[in-house]
DNA sequence: CCCGATTCCTGTAGGC
DNA sequence: TGCCTACAGGAATCGG
């Protein structure tokens, strides 16, 4: 499922075949995401041209510039929530089920937005895009200068939630979810039920750097791909093999061999090693 | 402020 | 075999 490697996959993927192209067409055929499509979004995309994709957090930015002038029209607001995916298609090339919209474009390309849960969404942003409160509140990208051990001690003295719903917290660090939060915490040798405020500064130096390794591995991988999250261009991600505790409850663990086990931390299910995870 | 619970959605797995 | 239920989960929101 879409966290921040299939996210960035997916803006290497379709990168190189969307940007300056411009719209000549927009095919909404469900509305109905967690945010109801822009009823405007058809009239102010048709004829916009596609600048330079960027990704903030889970976040896919879009920015669309008016194809005479060049003035910024705006930007949307991409979010794959839990079983989104975009990626090309050709004219020509029929939607299948829960292919929500198409934006064709001008090279006989599509930009084709697939979703069975409808998680995610598109939103409109104008003008200025870091006013939006669903990015103004956001903590640092892991991949960072800004995140680190440090950032985890200061912000987690104190507070007796667990290790792991405290990283998964988009204030504190973005893009990790359950996936990688639960790598993250096997790798670094923390159990995940653990209060974020009983961690020492030097475990915390150790679940960053953790939290870096596995993202940047994953993005190397093209992502996790557990059942549908295909990159930009159709291929699936190659994390899977790699993932040493998430979904592998009741399996040995890949160091100890002891039985990984399952617990619930922030109604979300969590695995992890016994003997390895302290 | 902190944190747990709830909500949205649908395909799939597991139980009986 | 087929029906039913539980579960997957990001993030906004609510309530204690």
């Amino acid at each position: 499922m879409p966290e921040l490697p299939e996210v960035e996959t997916t803006r290497r993927g379709i990168a190189p075949h969307v940007e300056g192209r411009q719209i000549t067409e927009v095919i909404v055929r469900q509305a109905r995401l967690r945010v109801p499509v822009p009823v405007d979004m058809v009239e102010r995309l048709v004829g916009a041209r596609i600048g330079a994709l960027s990704r903030r957090a889970k976040y896919l930015l879009v920015p669309l510039v008016d194809s005479e002038s060049g003035d910024s029209v705006g930007t949307l607001l991409w979010h794959l929530g839990m079983s989104g995916s975009l990626r090309l298609a050709r004219l020509g090339e029929l939607p299948k089920k829960h292919d929500h919209i198409d934006l064709v474009l001008d090279d006989g390309g599509i930009l084709r937005y697939h979703d069975p849960r409808r998680f995610g969404f598109v939103d409109w942003l104008a003008e200025d895009s870091t006013a939006d409160p669903r990015l103004a509140r956001l903590g640092p990208e892991p991949l960072s200068d800004a995140f680190d051990g440090g950032r985890l001690f200061d912000l987690s003295r104190r507070r007796r939630l667990a290790v792991k719903p405290f990283l998964m917290d988009n204030a504190v660090v973005v893009g990790v979810g359950n996936i990688y939060a639960a790598e993250a915490l096997f790798l670094a040798g923390i159990d995940p039920r653990r209060a974020a405020g009983r961690i020492s500064r030097k475990r915390f130096d150790r679940l960053a750097a953790a939290v870096r390794e596995v993202l940047a591995a994953a993005i190397t991988q093209g992502g996790t791909t557990l059942r549908d999250f295909v990159g930009g261009t159709g291929e699936p991600g190659y994390f899977k093999q790699r993932l040493n505790v998430y979904g592998r409850d009741g399996e040995p663990c890949r160091r100890c061999g002891a039985e990984l086990r399952l617990v619930t931390l922030g109604q979300r299910a969590s695995v992890f090693c016994g003997q390895c995870q302290t």
